[in-house]
DNA sequence: CCAATTATTCTCTAACTGAGTATAATATGA
DNA sequence: TCATATTATACTCAGTTAGAGAATAATTGG
C-alpha cells in the first residue's frame, strides 16, 4: 500500500515489511597478568549486546552505552568489526536481526566484582589458540583427527581434498607454521565440521563428548573469534597495546601482553630492539623491583606516537617459538 | 518529498519503534586501460545501493542482487567495508538508516553502455590522490593553502597545531612521505575543512569555486574512499589483483594495474622480482606483440594462490617515485 | 642496418630479521 | 660473605629482503 516514495528511495521502499532490527555487540578485551580476557555478561557465555535505539548518537556511543549499562565497565578504543545479518539470527518472528559487532580495548578494572558480569579468558573460548607453551595437545589429539575424519566424510575426492586442505592451511600442517591471525577460519572450520557445541544442525555423531572450548550463545563466539583475529593482525602494525597497558610498565611487562593477544612467544632482545628503534617508549627514569632479579626500567609511551596512531607502523615482532 | 511514512514511528508491527533501515551500498571497482573506475548510477554522483529485504539470503547476496538489478553488472569478488549510521543519512523522517558498504572488484564489460549506469575514473573523485606522475598540482596550490588557512582559523592554540599536524600527517608534508593508504583521513580532513562539497552545514566561506573533485550524493564519497583506502592496503598483502585482472596478462599489465590503484609508481624489476619469487604466476609459454619493443610474455595466476587466497602473504613492492 | 622501445636479467648496498651470546644488577640462601 | 639463580640489558653475526641502478635481449619502424 505503500510505495512510489517519491524521489528519496528506489524500488521497494517505505514499507514496514524490510525493517530490521540493529543489534549491537562487543568484544571488550583486556590483558590481565598476561592473560587476555573478554568482557562477558550472563554465564559467561554471551557478549555484552542489545538493541540500536533511537536516541543512540551514533553506532559507537549505542555501544557504549550498552556495554557501560551491563557492565557498569567504561571504555577506551573502539573499532568495528563487521556486521553480520545470519538467517539463524532471526527469532521466531518474521523480522531480521543485523548484528554490528565492535572491539574494545580496555583495562580491567581489578577493585570491583559483579554477579551481572565478568571477565574470562579468551582462551577458555579457544583452546588450541594459546601457542605459548608450544602447541596444545588439543591440537594434535584432538583436533587433527577429527578434522581428518571430516574430511574423509566427504562425497567426492575433491571435497576431501579440499577440505584436508583448508586444515593443513588453517593449522599450520605440513611444513607451513602457525599463523595465529587466522582464529575465524579456524572456527569456522571446526564449526564446518562440527566440533563445537554451537554446530548442532544436522545429525551429531556422538562426538560430543570431545567438543573444544567453552561455547557461548548465538554465534557470539564466531564474534569473538572475529575480533581476537583482528586484533591479532592489528598489533603488528598499529600501536594499539597501549590502550590495555598501565601507564608505566617494564618492557617484559609490555612483551608478555603483545604474546598474551598473539598466543605465542617472541624473541626477547629483538622485541627490545624494535620497540626501542620505533621510539614507542620512552623511560621514566624509574625501576622497578620485580620478582627476583636486576630492576627493569619503567617506561611510558610517547605521546607522539598517540597522535599519530593512525599512520605510525609498528612493527612488533612475533617470532616462532 | 515525505510519504505518509505509516507506521514508522512509534508503532511499527512488532517493533517498538527502534526498528531501522538497512541499505547496502556497493563501492564495485575495475581497472580499464590503466585507470581505476567505480561503478555509479544516476549522473555518476550515486553508488549502486538499495535496502536489505526480507527475501535476501544474506547480505552479501542482497548486495549482488541490487547491484545487477540496477546496472546488470554481475560481481565477483566481494567484502564487507563498514557499517554507517550517520544522523545526516536520515532524510526527515524520523527513522533510522544503515548502511552497510561492501567492495567489490570486476572487470568492466567493454561491450554494453547503458544509461542507467556508468563506470568513472576514481580519480575525479580525488584529483590529489593520483601520484603517478608526481604531486598533483591540487595538492600544493589549492589543499594545502586552504588546510593551513583552516587550521589558523582555529579557536585556540593547541587546535591550530592539531588541525595542522594532521594535515602534514595525511598529506605527507615535511620529511613524511606520502601513504597512499590514507585515502579516508584525507577525504574527512578535507570534509571537516569544508573544503569538499557535500560539507556545505555552516558558512561555506566562499571558496567554493576552488572546491576539489566531483562530488557525490550522501556520504557516497567517503564510503568510495573507505573502499579505496581498504583496496589500497589489500593489495599489499593479499592477492587479489587477481579478480582486476584477464586470464592471461604481461607482468607489465599488472603492474600498471597495481600502480593504477595504488596511485604511485613501482621499480619495474623489483616488482617483477617480487611477482615471480612469491610464485603468483605462471608463464603461458605464449607472447604478446605489445605497443613496439620486444614481445612480453603472457601470464595467468597460479591455481594455488587463489586457493591459499585466505593466507598468502602477497607482498607487492610500493616504492617511491 | 640503426635507432627507438620495451622486456628481462643482474648487481650492489643498506636495512631488517631471526637467533644466539655476553655482561650487568639485583635477590636468595648456604 | 659469597656463590648462585634470576632477570635486565647490550652486543654480534649470518641470512634475507628492499631499493635503486646498470646491462643485456628481442622486437618494430625507418
Amino acid at each position: 500500500m505503500d510505495h512510489q516514495a517519491k524521489g528519496t528511495r528506489k524500488g521497494t521502499g517505505g514499507g514496514k515489511g524490510n525493517d530490521v532490527k540493529a543489534d549491537l555487540i562487543a568484544v571488550v578485551v583486556a590483558v590481565t597478568k598476561g592473560e587476555p580476557r573478554v568482557l562477558t555478561i550472563g554465564q559467561a557465555s554471551a557478549l555484552p549486546s542489545g538493541p540500536f535505539e533511537l536516541d543512540h548518537r551514533s553506532l559507537q556511543s549505542g555501544l557504549r552505552a550498552w556495554v557501560e549499562r551491563q557492565t557498569s565497565h567504561p571504555l577506551g578504543y573502539i573499532e568495528q568489526l563487521y556486521t553480520f545479518a545470519d538467517r539463524d539470527r532471526i527469532g521466531d518472528e518474521l523480522q531480521r536481526v543485523i548484528s554490528i559487532s565492535y572491539l574494545g580495548l580496555t583495562r580491567e578494572d581489578q577493585t570491583e566484582r559483579s554477579p551481572t558480569h565478568g571477565w574470562h579468558g579468551w582462551y577458555d573460548y579457544f583452546p588450541w589458540e594459546d601457542h605459548r607453551s608450544g602447541i596444545p595437545a588439543i591440537v594434535p589429539e584432538i583436533l587433527m583427527p577429527q578434522l581428518q575424519a571430516w574430511a574423509e566424510d566427504a562425497d567426492d575426492p575433491d571435497m576431501h581434498h579440499d577440505r584436508w586442505q583448508r586444515a593443513t592451511i588453517a593449522f599450520g600442517l605440513d611444513e607451513r607454521d602457525w599463523n595465529e591471525e587466522l582464529v575465524l577460519q579456524r572456527y569456522e572450520l571446526l564449526h564446518e565440521a562440527a566440533l563445537v557445541a554451537e554446530a548442532k544442525h544436522s545429525g551429531n555423531t556422538g562426538s560430543a563428548l570431545s567438543i573444544p572450548g567453552r561455547p557461548m550463545t548465538a554465534d557470539h563466539r564466531r564474534i569473538l573469534a572475529t575480533g581476537i583475529g583482528r586484533l591479532r593482525t592489528k598489533i603488528k602494525y598499529r600501536p594499539v597495546v597501549f590502550e590495555l597497558m598501565p601507564a608505566t610498565f617494564t618492557l617484559l611487562q609490555l612483551q608478555r601482553t603483545v604474546e598474551a593477544l598473539a598466543g605465542r612467544l617472541v624473541h626477547k632482545p629483538n622485541f627490545r630492539r624494535l620497540v626501542e628503534q620505533q621510539d614507542l617508549v620512552e623511560g621514566t627514569g624509574e625501576t622497578m623491583s620485580d620478582t627476583g632479579g636486576r630492576p627493569a626500567k619503567l617506561f611510558r609511551f610517547r605521546q607522539t606516537v598517540l597522535a599519530e596512531r593512525t599512520v605510525a607502523g609498528t612493527k612488533l615482532p612475533l617470532s616462532r617459538a
